[in-house]
DNA sequence: CCTCATAATGAAAATGATTTTCATTATGGT
DNA sequence: ACCATAATGAAAATCATTTTCATTATGAGG
């Protein structure tokens, strides 16, 4: 297991490998998605960043975002109004589980989509780039909040 | 098979039915996404509706769209950059297949998710209430077009 | 058919997330 | 230390969606 500031380090080393420039508002960024369990919004880095770099534009947060899921180190994760949180990119067959109730987001280790995925190519004939998988629903604190 | 102006009759008198007013608004909307092969944004039904009848305001676009998506007679499909588009519900396990290029979106016959929902639900203790399975690519016009 | 409570409507304004513009600043190669 | 230019932040623009509110039209009851 990777502590949280090696994991920094590999993803500013990574945006300099690709010709970006290390600075502080993008290590700012980096660092809370790095440390964060859950997904965060925007405005939500937004405002955790200036306690660390008060200096820190909202604009910035969203470029960061858009560099940081190029290179596949983050994920978007896609809410029901239609925003978007952001959270550290995993491997495998991992998908989204989003609860309804207090917004937290789990990852759970899902189904190998490609059967369907080559089934669905076969029977319609498109050419299949890209999928989402996500459930929603309460997660154990809220469903026990809402039994009451 | 139904015809598409007997489908027409039954969300109206399902309205109806469920205590809403039949007016000339609702009766424009329905036709259109009754008819639709495609999933339609609230601008697109805003614009064809005028079309039918001329005094058509938009918000009554989206309060329609919320009040037949409540009566589960159409499905919001979540486009990549966050907005909505609106389909005819079906039945079954179907899922949706949208074409990254041209934005035409395709039901396709999915898998059952019951069984993954079930261990989500067993290894999580989430109680899961709705799921979104997308999927994304290129549709064979659109395939054969970026081939040339 | 007429009346009337109120559901429904449309226009305009508000909201909120995201993007664009642009002048200024700061990084990193030389 | 210099400098081209990548990156930044502030302000304004955009765009989908929601709210507000005065007006209109549906449909139940007489």
């Amino acid at each position: 297991m990777k502590t949280d500031s090696s994991t920094t380090y590999e993803w500013i080393k990574q945006l300099q490998t690709c010709g970006y420039r290390v600075t502080a508002a993008r290590q700012t960024i980096v660092e809370l998605l790095v440390s964060s369990t859950h997904a965060l919004s925007p405005i939500e880095i937004y405002d955790l960043g200036r306690k660390e770099y008060p200096a820190l534009g909202l604009v910035t947060v969203y470029r960061t975002l858009e560099r940081l899921d190029e290179l596949g180190l983050i994920q978007r994760v896609h809410m029901p109004d239609g925003c978007h949180r952001y959270l550290r990119a995993t491997q495998g067959h991992q998908h989204l589980l989003l609860c309804t109730c207090c917004g937290q987001v789990e990852m759970f280790e899902g189904d190998d989509l490609s059967k369907l995925t080559q089934r669905v190519e076969d029977t319609t004939g498109y050419h299949i780039q890209d999928h989402w998988l996500q459930l929603f629903g309460l997660c154990p604190r809220c469903t026990s909040q809402s039994r009451q």
